[in-house]
DNA sequence: TTTTTTCTCGAACATTTGTTCTAATTTATG
DNA sequence: CATAAATTAGAACAAATGTTCGAGAAAAAA
């Protein structure tokens, strides 16, 4: 055995409700964590409503509800700066989470805080958090995010002149960058969010 | 008669949904829109999930999903274009929805799309989609969403020059409004939201 | 070990709930 | 008006589901 048939049947009912989108019943609780009786289940749940993780209505059918906050929102991760030589989504560069709504849903977003001004032409804030898609490649004329020596992630226009790739800032403070072996793309820039 | 019937099912879901946290029944449905019948509100389901407006699951109950982003996040109206005379908030405004995450709830909360680029110098874009706090009244410094005329919703900054307030915009090519009878705030704005 | 508590099982029961069928009613169509 | 289509109602049924009770098993406490 290894944790809680509490914790279980908890995490079961939130998987339930994020992926299908409505509770589970007791007896597919029951299937669920190995339980043979529909009264077990009953009666962690009970325990579970005591503790006040649970809700649910008497009598009614699959209305169980997670007093966690549970949605069927993607939650990606939102990373900083990174350390030197680390991953990009290392646990250590994660800053933060942002929700996106599911329209967006994807497997391959996560968020990265703008630092600096460099995009500031083109509406992107120092301090807004945008939302990448690391499935999608970013094109001529797209935003993009790009690693840098494996240790800086910068948001930056792409486009060709005259043959070469370049990052090419929004603001007239910085240049462009041309694009070489230590510069790999990301992912493109979909969305922005920024608190006012 | 107003709308149509399976219009009224379809929100009397998302409404269940979005504020109990699991799906009615189909008997709830059917005391909600006032039919009489189970099998009415069985014929309109099936309609509504002919169209991909909702699944379900055979046979389980309170199993109803919409195919329409609901989550436990709240859900506010955009508004667009105000219709001379008519209420910022009446449906003919309403151009769409935004999703707000959990942490921003707050029954005050709309959205406005932005329409032009008098705030451009700010990072706020022509298509932008604003988030704003009815419960709270910009000051000085601030950026707000303001009525005028009961015609047209406007966002800008405000602030105080030699006595007299004014709505000032973030682009040269604009110029300040002094506030007046005719301008009315409507509440500060809190994030953005941009889809690039 | 003995006692107590917690957990589990099995079965049975009462409701809730989705489903289906037929007929009546209303609404649209020619 | 006559006809067809869409909508609604009513009833009955089968399945899913929550609930309860008693007893056994396992784990914890004494």
């Amino acid at each position: 055995m290894k944790s809680n048939k509490q914790t279980e049947i908890l995490e079961f009912i939130q998987y339930k409700i994020e992926n299908e989108g409505y509770s589970p019943s007791i007896r597919e609780i029951a299937e669920k964590v190995n339980l043979k009786s529909t009264s077990s289940v009953h009666h962690h749940l009970n325990n579970l409503i005591e503790k006040g993780l649970l809700s649910k209505k008497a009598k009614q059918s699959r209305t169980l509800t997670s007093n966690k906050i549970i949605t069927s929102f993607k939650t990606v991760p939102i990373v900083g700066e990174i350390a030197a030589g680390s991953p990009l989504l290392a646990e250590e560069n994660k800053i933060g989470e942002i929700s996106v709504p599911q329209d967006k849903f994807n497997q391959n977003l996560f968020a990265l805080k703008v630092n600096g001004d460099s995009m500031l032409d083109a509406g992107i804030h120092d301090g807004d958090i945008v939302v990448i898609d690391k499935g999608v490649e970013p094109k001529n004329g797209d935003i993009g995010a790009f690693m840098i020596n494996d240790t800086e992630a910068t948001v930056k226009y792409l486009d060709t002149i005259s043959g070469k790739r370049y990052l090419i800032p929004a603001n007239k403070n910085y240049n462009n960058q041309e694009i070489n072996s230590n510069i790999q793309p990301i992912g493109k820039v979909v969305s922005l969010f920024r608190d006012i």
